[in-house]
DNA sequence: AGACTTCTGTGATAATATCACACAAATTTC
DNA sequence: GAAATTTGTGTGATATTATCACAGAAGTCT
Protein backbone atom coordinates (compact mmCIF):
# COMPACT_ATOMS: atom_id res chain seq x y z
CA UNK A 1 0.00 0.00 0.00
CA UNK A 2 1.23 3.25 -0.39
CA UNK A 3 0.50 5.02 2.50
CA UNK A 4 4.10 6.71 2.53
CA UNK A 5 3.12 9.08 0.53
CA UNK A 6 0.45 9.75 2.98
CA UNK A 7 2.83 10.33 6.30
CA UNK A 8 4.91 13.47 5.52
CA UNK A 9 7.54 12.44 7.52
CA UNK A 10 8.04 8.80 5.97
CA UNK A 11 11.16 9.55 4.05
CA UNK A 12 13.18 11.03 7.40
CA UNK A 13 12.63 7.56 9.19
CA UNK A 14 15.26 5.09 9.32
CA UNK A 15 14.13 1.88 7.25
CA UNK A 16 14.28 -0.37 10.60
CA UNK A 17 11.77 2.17 11.47
CA UNK A 18 9.68 2.09 8.30
CA UNK A 19 10.11 -1.30 7.99
CA UNK A 20 7.98 -1.41 12.21
CA UNK A 21 5.47 0.83 11.03
CA UNK A 22 5.12 -0.89 7.75
CA UNK A 23 4.90 -4.24 9.78
CA UNK A 24 1.52 -2.94 12.14
CA UNK A 25 -0.20 -0.25 9.73
CA UNK A 26 -3.11 -0.92 9.43
CA UNK A 27 -5.87 -0.23 6.21
CA UNK A 28 -9.31 0.12 6.61
CA UNK A 29 -12.46 0.89 4.13
CA UNK A 30 -15.58 2.31 5.94
CA UNK A 31 -19.36 2.70 5.13
CA UNK A 32 -20.48 6.14 5.76
CA UNK A 33 -22.04 6.42 9.46
CA UNK A 34 -19.23 3.99 10.61
CA UNK A 35 -18.15 4.43 14.01
CA UNK A 36 -14.12 4.67 13.89
CA UNK A 37 -13.44 4.93 17.58
CA UNK A 38 -14.77 5.91 20.94
CA UNK A 39 -13.68 6.02 24.10
CA UNK A 40 -14.70 2.70 25.07
CA UNK A 41 -12.49 0.78 22.58
CA UNK A 42 -8.71 0.85 22.67
CA UNK A 43 -7.19 3.41 21.05
CA UNK A 44 -6.63 3.39 17.83
CA UNK A 45 -3.61 5.75 17.05
CA UNK A 46 -2.29 7.99 14.63
CA UNK A 47 -5.38 8.32 11.68
CA UNK A 48 -3.90 8.80 8.04
CA UNK A 49 -7.13 9.48 5.86
CA UNK A 50 -6.65 8.42 2.20
CA UNK A 51 -9.79 9.22 1.09
CA UNK A 52 -13.85 10.23 2.37
CA UNK A 53 -14.15 12.31 5.66
CA UNK A 54 -14.17 11.60 9.20
CA UNK A 55 -15.36 13.83 11.85
CA UNK A 56 -14.02 13.67 15.52
CA UNK A 57 -16.17 14.81 18.06
CA UNK A 58 -16.80 14.78 21.84
CA UNK A 59 -20.00 13.56 23.66
CA UNK A 60 -21.99 14.60 26.50
CA UNK A 61 -23.37 12.42 29.66
CA UNK A 62 -26.47 12.65 27.80
CA UNK A 63 -25.99 12.36 24.16
CA UNK A 64 -25.24 15.74 22.81
CA UNK A 65 -22.20 16.00 20.37
CA UNK A 66 -20.03 18.67 18.97
CA UNK A 67 -17.76 18.36 16.47
CA UNK A 68 -13.95 19.18 16.99
CA UNK A 69 -12.53 18.65 14.05
CA UNK A 70 -13.58 17.35 10.48
CA UNK A 71 -10.75 15.30 8.49
CA UNK A 72 -10.16 14.93 4.63
CA UNK A 73 -7.75 13.09 2.57
CA UNK A 74 -4.23 13.95 3.55
CA UNK A 75 -5.26 14.88 6.77
CA UNK A 76 -3.32 13.02 9.71
CA UNK A 77 -4.72 13.25 12.96
CA UNK A 78 -3.55 12.02 16.74
CA UNK A 79 -6.98 12.85 18.35
CA UNK A 80 -7.67 8.95 18.41
CA UNK A 81 -3.93 8.40 20.14
CA UNK A 82 -5.05 10.79 22.83
CA UNK A 83 -4.80 7.94 24.94
CA UNK A 84 -0.89 7.89 24.68
CA UNK A 85 -0.43 11.58 25.48
CA UNK A 86 0.24 12.16 28.91
CA UNK A 87 -2.70 13.55 31.29
CA UNK A 88 -5.22 12.95 27.82
CA UNK A 89 -8.40 11.42 29.39
CA UNK A 90 -11.22 12.81 27.56
CA UNK A 91 -13.01 10.85 24.72
CA UNK A 92 -12.93 11.76 21.02
CA UNK A 93 -15.12 9.68 19.08
CA UNK A 94 -14.38 9.81 15.54
CA UNK A 95 -16.84 8.33 12.71
CA UNK A 96 -17.09 8.65 9.38
CA UNK A 97 -19.18 10.99 8.06
CA UNK A 98 -18.59 9.51 4.36
CA UNK A 99 -17.09 6.46 3.21
CA UNK A 100 -14.14 6.98 3.73
CA UNK A 101 -10.49 4.60 3.73
CA UNK A 102 -7.70 5.23 6.25
CA UNK A 103 -4.76 3.95 7.52
CA UNK A 104 -3.77 3.70 11.38
CA UNK A 105 -0.94 3.59 12.96
CA UNK A 106 -0.80 2.13 16.68
CA UNK A 107 -0.76 4.67 19.12
CA UNK A 108 2.24 2.79 21.33
CA UNK A 109 4.29 2.96 18.27
CA UNK A 110 3.64 6.19 17.81
CA UNK A 111 4.34 7.30 20.80
CA UNK A 112 7.65 5.07 20.85
CA UNK A 113 8.71 6.50 17.62
CA UNK A 114 8.31 9.99 19.01
CA UNK A 115 10.86 9.25 21.88
CA UNK A 116 13.07 8.21 19.89
CA UNK A 117 13.59 10.04 16.83
CA UNK A 118 13.39 13.60 16.33
CA UNK A 119 11.62 14.54 12.83
CA UNK A 120 8.97 12.10 14.69
CA UNK A 121 8.45 14.01 18.12
CA UNK A 122 8.90 17.29 15.60
CA UNK A 123 6.00 16.03 13.67
CA UNK A 124 3.61 15.13 16.12
CA UNK A 125 4.26 18.62 17.52
CA UNK A 126 3.18 20.02 14.31
CA UNK A 127 0.10 17.58 14.91
CA UNK A 128 -0.47 18.64 18.29
CA UNK A 129 -0.24 22.86 18.29
CA UNK A 130 -2.64 22.31 14.84
CA UNK A 131 -5.04 20.70 17.05
CA UNK A 132 -4.85 22.94 19.86
CA UNK A 133 -5.07 25.76 17.42
CA UNK A 134 -8.16 24.23 15.98
CA UNK A 135 -10.13 23.84 19.28
CA UNK A 136 -8.52 27.42 20.29
CA UNK A 137 -10.37 28.73 17.13
CA UNK A 138 -13.64 26.71 18.42
CA UNK A 139 -13.75 28.20 21.41
CA UNK A 140 -13.65 31.13 20.08
CA UNK A 141 -16.67 30.74 18.08
CA UNK A 142 -18.58 29.28 20.88
CA UNK A 143 -17.76 32.05 23.25
CA UNK A 144 -17.88 34.80 21.29
CA UNK A 145 -20.15 34.36 18.10
CA UNK A 146 -23.75 34.33 17.92
CA UNK A 147 -25.75 31.26 16.96
CA UNK A 148 -26.99 33.19 13.77
CA UNK A 149 -23.63 33.36 12.49
CA UNK A 150 -22.43 30.11 13.21
CA UNK A 151 -25.09 28.41 11.52
CA UNK A 152 -24.29 30.89 8.60
CA UNK A 153 -20.94 30.12 8.27
CA UNK A 154 -21.19 26.05 8.79
CA UNK A 155 -23.92 26.14 5.58
CA UNK A 156 -21.10 27.92 3.67
CA UNK A 157 -18.70 25.44 4.43
CA UNK A 158 -20.97 22.25 3.70
CA UNK A 159 -21.44 24.11 0.64
CA UNK A 160 -17.61 24.36 -0.14
CA UNK A 161 -16.98 20.76 0.78
CA UNK A 162 -20.12 20.04 -1.58
CA UNK A 163 -19.45 22.10 -4.34
CA UNK A 164 -22.58 22.90 -4.64
CA UNK A 165 -25.48 24.92 -3.42
CA UNK A 166 -28.07 22.20 -2.26
CA UNK A 167 -26.77 20.36 1.36
CA UNK A 168 -28.15 17.05 1.56
CA UNK A 169 -28.07 16.96 5.63
CA UNK A 170 -30.74 16.93 8.57
CA UNK A 171 -31.02 19.48 10.90
CA UNK A 172 -29.88 16.61 13.75
CA UNK A 173 -27.04 16.42 12.31
CA UNK A 174 -26.20 20.45 11.87
CA UNK A 175 -26.98 20.03 15.97
CA UNK A 176 -24.75 17.61 16.08
CA UNK A 177 -21.66 19.59 14.74
CA UNK A 178 -22.74 22.83 16.34
CA UNK A 179 -23.22 21.55 20.01
CA UNK A 180 -26.75 22.56 19.69
CA UNK A 181 -30.34 21.05 19.97
CA UNK A 182 -32.19 20.09 16.66
CA UNK A 183 -34.82 22.37 17.18
CA UNK A 184 -32.50 25.60 17.43
CA UNK A 185 -31.46 24.46 13.93
CA UNK A 186 -34.75 24.26 12.85
CA UNK A 187 -35.87 27.81 13.94
CA UNK A 188 -33.14 29.29 12.73
CA UNK A 189 -33.20 27.78 9.50
CA UNK A 190 -36.58 28.90 9.45
CA UNK A 191 -35.61 32.23 10.29
CA UNK A 192 -33.40 32.29 7.10
CA UNK A 193 -35.90 30.72 4.80
CA UNK A 194 -37.62 33.58 5.35
CA UNK A 195 -35.07 36.17 4.96
CA UNK A 196 -34.82 33.92 1.52
CA UNK A 197 -30.88 32.49 2.30
CA UNK A 198 -32.02 29.25 1.69
CA UNK A 199 -35.14 26.61 0.76
CA UNK A 200 -35.86 24.24 2.92
CA UNK A 201 -37.43 20.57 1.71
CA UNK A 202 -37.24 17.49 4.27
CA UNK A 203 -33.15 16.16 4.51
CA UNK A 204 -31.95 19.11 1.73
CA UNK A 205 -31.49 23.02 2.71
CA UNK A 206 -30.48 25.12 -0.52
CA UNK A 207 -28.69 27.96 -0.58
CA UNK A 208 -30.33 30.55 -2.48
CA UNK A 209 -28.83 33.81 -1.43
CA UNK A 210 -25.48 32.84 -0.62
CA UNK A 211 -24.04 36.76 -0.46
CA UNK A 212 -26.27 37.29 1.67
CA UNK A 213 -25.67 34.18 4.07
CA UNK A 214 -22.27 35.21 3.88
CA UNK A 215 -23.15 38.63 5.29
CA UNK A 216 -24.66 37.16 8.74
CA UNK A 217 -21.42 35.55 9.16
CA UNK B 1 19.83 32.26 39.17
CA UNK B 2 18.21 29.28 39.99
CA UNK B 3 15.92 28.72 37.16
CA UNK B 4 17.08 25.73 36.27
CA UNK B 5 15.11 23.60 38.94
CA UNK B 6 11.90 25.35 37.16
CA UNK B 7 12.74 23.36 33.54
CA UNK B 8 12.59 19.97 34.14
CA UNK B 9 14.61 19.01 31.43
CA UNK B 10 17.80 21.56 32.13
CA UNK B 11 19.43 18.03 32.96
CA UNK B 12 19.12 17.18 29.36
CA UNK B 13 21.05 19.51 27.49
CA UNK B 14 23.90 19.97 26.50
CA UNK B 15 26.38 22.77 28.27
CA UNK B 16 26.09 24.58 25.07
CA UNK B 17 22.18 24.45 24.59
CA UNK B 18 22.22 25.43 28.33
CA UNK B 19 24.39 28.53 27.66
CA UNK B 20 22.01 29.50 25.33
CA UNK B 21 19.25 29.87 27.72
CA UNK B 22 21.60 31.39 30.00
CA UNK B 23 22.43 33.41 27.95
CA UNK B 24 18.83 35.32 27.19
CA UNK B 25 16.57 33.99 29.65
CA UNK B 26 14.93 36.73 31.40
CA UNK B 27 13.48 37.01 34.74
CA UNK B 28 10.71 39.45 35.73
CA UNK B 29 8.96 40.23 39.21
CA UNK B 30 5.29 41.63 38.42
CA UNK B 31 2.74 43.12 40.69
CA UNK B 32 -0.60 41.79 40.74
CA UNK B 33 -2.77 42.80 37.90
CA UNK B 34 0.35 43.39 35.29
CA UNK B 35 -0.02 42.66 32.11
CA UNK B 36 2.68 40.03 31.15
CA UNK B 37 2.08 39.46 27.61
CA UNK B 38 -1.15 40.38 24.89
CA UNK B 39 -1.40 39.94 21.18
CA UNK B 40 -0.09 43.46 20.29
CA UNK B 41 2.97 43.16 22.02
CA UNK B 42 5.90 40.36 20.51
CA UNK B 43 6.14 37.17 21.87
CA UNK B 44 7.21 36.38 25.20
CA UNK B 45 8.35 32.82 24.82
CA UNK B 46 7.98 30.01 27.13
CA UNK B 47 7.65 30.88 30.57
CA UNK B 48 8.91 29.16 33.88
CA UNK B 49 6.47 30.57 37.07
CA UNK B 50 9.02 30.98 39.93
CA UNK B 51 6.14 32.11 42.47
CA UNK B 52 2.65 33.53 42.46
CA UNK B 53 -0.19 33.27 39.96
CA UNK B 54 -0.78 33.90 36.55
CA UNK B 55 -3.55 33.36 34.75
CA UNK B 56 -3.75 32.87 30.50
CA UNK B 57 -7.30 33.99 28.98
CA UNK B 58 -8.63 35.06 25.69
CA UNK B 59 -10.39 38.31 24.81
CA UNK B 60 -13.53 38.96 22.34
CA UNK B 61 -13.85 41.92 20.00
CA UNK B 62 -16.12 43.38 23.00
CA UNK B 63 -13.94 43.00 25.61
CA UNK B 64 -15.46 40.12 27.07
CA UNK B 65 -13.05 37.33 28.58
CA UNK B 66 -12.26 34.12 29.63
CA UNK B 67 -9.53 32.33 31.92
CA UNK B 68 -8.24 28.80 29.85
CA UNK B 69 -4.91 28.69 31.81
CA UNK B 70 -3.95 29.21 35.16
CA UNK B 71 -0.50 29.40 36.48
CA UNK B 72 1.59 28.28 39.46
CA UNK B 73 4.47 27.74 41.31
CA UNK B 74 6.89 25.91 39.34
CA UNK B 75 4.15 25.54 36.06
CA UNK B 76 6.18 25.91 32.67
CA UNK B 77 3.56 27.15 30.08
CA UNK B 78 3.98 28.07 26.37
CA UNK B 79 0.99 29.62 25.66
CA UNK B 80 2.88 32.60 25.08
CA UNK B 81 5.26 31.31 22.42
CA UNK B 82 2.19 30.27 20.06
CA UNK B 83 3.62 32.58 17.67
CA UNK B 84 6.08 29.89 16.69
CA UNK B 85 4.01 27.10 16.90
CA UNK B 86 2.83 26.49 13.26
CA UNK B 87 -0.90 28.11 12.36
CA UNK B 88 -1.49 29.35 15.89
CA UNK B 89 -2.74 32.77 15.08
CA UNK B 90 -4.84 33.33 17.98
CA UNK B 91 -4.37 36.15 20.49
CA UNK B 92 -3.58 34.64 24.64
CA UNK B 93 -2.86 37.12 26.83
CA UNK B 94 -1.34 36.31 30.09
CA UNK B 95 -1.71 38.66 33.75
CA UNK B 96 -0.38 38.61 37.14
CA UNK B 97 -3.54 37.63 39.57
CA UNK B 98 -0.77 37.66 42.57
CA UNK B 99 2.55 39.54 43.04
CA UNK B 100 4.40 37.23 40.88
CA UNK B 101 8.51 36.36 39.66
CA UNK B 102 8.59 34.63 36.43
CA UNK B 103 11.34 33.76 33.98
CA UNK B 104 10.95 34.16 30.24
CA UNK B 105 12.86 31.98 27.34
CA UNK B 106 12.21 33.75 24.08
CA UNK B 107 10.02 31.57 21.93
CA UNK B 108 12.37 31.70 19.14
CA UNK B 109 15.29 30.13 21.11
CA UNK B 110 13.20 27.45 22.34
CA UNK B 111 11.82 26.76 18.99
CA UNK B 112 15.23 26.17 17.94
CA UNK B 113 16.08 24.16 20.59
CA UNK B 114 12.54 22.30 20.08
CA UNK B 115 13.75 21.56 16.43
CA UNK B 116 17.25 20.40 17.23
CA UNK B 117 16.65 18.30 20.70
CA UNK B 118 14.67 15.96 20.86
CA UNK B 119 14.64 16.22 24.87
CA UNK B 120 13.27 19.41 24.27
CA UNK B 121 11.39 18.42 22.24
CA UNK B 122 9.46 15.78 23.41
CA UNK B 123 9.15 18.52 26.54
CA UNK B 124 7.47 20.85 24.44
CA UNK B 125 4.71 18.00 23.05
CA UNK B 126 4.48 17.45 26.85
CA UNK B 127 3.45 20.94 27.24
CA UNK B 128 1.32 21.11 24.39
CA UNK B 129 -0.84 18.13 25.23
CA UNK B 130 -1.47 19.00 28.33
CA UNK B 131 -2.74 22.40 27.03
CA UNK B 132 -4.64 20.71 24.89
CA UNK B 133 -6.40 18.59 27.38
CA UNK B 134 -6.90 21.46 29.61
CA UNK B 135 -8.47 23.04 27.11
CA UNK B 136 -10.80 20.22 25.91
CA UNK B 137 -11.71 19.94 29.73
CA UNK B 138 -13.05 23.48 29.50
CA UNK B 139 -14.80 23.10 26.37
CA UNK B 140 -16.48 20.40 28.10
CA UNK B 141 -17.30 22.62 30.91
CA UNK B 142 -18.66 25.12 28.83
CA UNK B 143 -20.38 22.93 26.71
CA UNK B 144 -22.21 20.58 28.76
CA UNK B 145 -22.17 22.08 32.35
CA UNK B 146 -24.78 24.82 33.27
CA UNK B 147 -24.00 27.71 35.31
CA UNK B 148 -24.56 27.69 38.86
CA UNK B 149 -22.61 24.29 38.28
CA UNK B 150 -19.48 26.22 37.11
CA UNK B 151 -19.92 29.14 39.25
CA UNK B 152 -19.80 26.62 42.58
CA UNK B 153 -16.50 24.43 41.02
CA UNK B 154 -14.91 27.93 40.95
CA UNK B 155 -15.90 29.04 44.25
CA UNK B 156 -14.66 25.58 45.64
CA UNK B 157 -11.59 25.84 43.53
CA UNK B 158 -10.93 29.77 45.02
CA UNK B 159 -10.91 28.22 48.44
CA UNK B 160 -8.89 25.90 47.97
CA UNK B 161 -6.28 28.21 46.25
CA UNK B 162 -6.67 30.66 49.02
CA UNK B 163 -6.63 27.64 51.73
CA UNK B 164 -9.64 29.56 53.53
CA UNK B 165 -13.49 30.39 53.23
CA UNK B 166 -13.43 33.46 52.28
CA UNK B 167 -12.69 34.66 48.90
CA UNK B 168 -11.83 38.18 47.99
CA UNK B 169 -12.77 38.73 44.77
CA UNK B 170 -15.60 40.76 42.92
CA UNK B 171 -18.46 39.43 40.40
CA UNK B 172 -16.36 40.96 37.72
CA UNK B 173 -13.48 38.65 37.60
CA UNK B 174 -15.20 35.94 38.40
CA UNK B 175 -17.45 36.72 35.42
CA UNK B 176 -13.84 37.27 33.67
CA UNK B 177 -12.93 33.53 34.18
CA UNK B 178 -15.84 32.05 33.49
CA UNK B 179 -16.47 33.97 30.70
CA UNK B 180 -19.64 35.51 30.98
CA UNK B 181 -21.24 38.76 32.30
CA UNK B 182 -21.23 40.56 35.77
CA UNK B 183 -25.30 40.14 36.61
CA UNK B 184 -25.24 36.52 35.64
CA UNK B 185 -22.81 35.72 38.35
CA UNK B 186 -24.23 38.47 41.23
CA UNK B 187 -27.69 37.12 40.64
CA UNK B 188 -26.36 33.04 40.70
CA UNK B 189 -24.92 34.51 43.72
CA UNK B 190 -27.72 36.23 45.59
CA UNK B 191 -29.31 32.54 44.66
CA UNK B 192 -26.44 30.63 46.55
CA UNK B 193 -26.89 33.12 49.29
CA UNK B 194 -30.28 32.61 49.65
CA UNK B 195 -29.52 28.94 49.71
CA UNK B 196 -27.39 29.83 52.77
CA UNK B 197 -24.26 28.07 50.80
CA UNK B 198 -22.48 31.60 50.44
CA UNK B 199 -22.09 35.36 52.63
CA UNK B 200 -22.05 37.65 50.22
CA UNK B 201 -19.97 41.40 51.28
CA UNK B 202 -17.96 43.85 49.04
CA UNK B 203 -15.28 42.29 47.79
CA UNK B 204 -15.88 39.13 49.52
CA UNK B 205 -17.61 35.59 49.25
CA UNK B 206 -17.80 33.46 52.53
CA UNK B 207 -18.40 29.93 51.93
CA UNK B 208 -20.48 28.85 54.56
CA UNK B 209 -21.88 25.43 53.51
CA UNK B 210 -19.15 23.73 51.43
CA UNK B 211 -20.70 20.43 51.46
CA UNK B 212 -23.95 21.44 50.09
CA UNK B 213 -22.10 23.87 47.73
CA UNK B 214 -20.07 20.46 46.35
CA UNK B 215 -23.66 18.86 45.87
CA UNK B 216 -24.21 21.76 43.36
CA UNK B 217 -21.22 20.41 41.31
C1' DA C 1 -18.19 66.64 53.95
C1' DG C 2 -18.32 66.28 49.11
C1' DA C 3 -16.73 64.23 44.85
C1' DC C 4 -15.48 60.28 42.71
C1' DT C 5 -14.73 55.48 41.75
C1' DT C 6 -15.78 50.76 42.29
C1' DC C 7 -18.88 47.23 43.29
C1' DT C 8 -23.40 45.28 43.58
C1' DG C 9 -28.61 44.87 42.69
C1' DT C 10 -32.42 44.56 39.64
C1' DG C 11 -36.03 45.15 36.05
C1' DA C 12 -36.86 44.57 31.15
C1' DT C 13 -35.86 42.27 27.12
C1' DA C 14 -33.40 39.12 23.87
C1' DA C 15 -31.13 34.84 22.74
C1' DT C 16 -30.63 30.11 23.37
C1' DA C 17 -31.88 25.60 25.60
C1' DT C 18 -35.23 22.21 27.13
C1' DC C 19 -39.49 19.69 27.13
C1' DA C 20 -43.54 17.90 25.10
C1' DC C 21 -45.93 16.79 21.46
C1' DA C 22 -47.95 16.91 16.62
C1' DC C 23 -47.56 16.03 12.03
C1' DA C 24 -45.43 15.01 7.49
C1' DA C 25 -42.48 12.44 4.49
C1' DA C 26 -39.99 8.38 3.57
C1' DT C 27 -39.42 3.46 4.30
C1' DT C 28 -40.65 -1.06 5.56
C1' DT C 29 -43.95 -4.67 6.28
C1' DC C 30 -47.59 -7.32 5.21
C1' DG D 1 -50.64 -0.88 -2.51
C1' DA D 2 -52.37 0.03 2.13
C1' DA D 3 -50.82 -0.07 6.85
C1' DA D 4 -47.31 0.35 10.11
C1' DT D 5 -42.97 2.15 11.41
C1' DT D 6 -39.13 5.14 11.26
C1' DT D 7 -37.15 9.49 10.38
C1' DG D 8 -37.34 14.32 9.86
C1' DT D 9 -39.52 18.74 10.79
C1' DG D 10 -42.61 22.40 13.16
C1' DT D 11 -44.05 24.77 17.20
C1' DG D 12 -45.84 26.26 21.80
C1' DA D 13 -44.51 26.64 26.60
C1' DT D 14 -41.03 27.23 29.81
C1' DA D 15 -36.24 27.59 31.71
C1' DT D 16 -31.69 29.35 31.44
C1' DT D 17 -28.35 32.59 30.16
C1' DA D 18 -27.07 37.09 27.96
C1' DT D 19 -27.71 42.02 27.18
C1' DC D 20 -29.05 46.66 28.24
C1' DA D 21 -30.03 50.37 31.22
C1' DC D 22 -29.83 52.27 35.32
C1' DA D 23 -29.76 52.93 40.46
C1' DG D 24 -27.84 52.80 44.73
C1' DA D 25 -24.33 51.33 48.20
C1' DA D 26 -19.66 51.04 49.83
C1' DG D 27 -15.13 52.51 49.61
C1' DT D 28 -11.42 56.34 48.40
C1' DC D 29 -9.65 60.57 47.72
C1' DT D 30 -9.63 65.65 48.35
Amino acid sequence: MDFAEYLPIWDKLTPEQQQRIAGVIEHRTVKKGTHIHDSSAECLGLILVRSGQLRAYILSEDGREITISRLFEYDVSLLSASCVMPDMQFNVMIEAEKDSEFWSIPACLFKNLSDESLAVSNYARTLLSSNFSELMWLMEQIMWKSFDKRLAAFLLEEARLEEGTVLHITHEKIASHLGTAREVVTRMLRYFQNEGMVKLTRGTIEITDEKKLEGCT
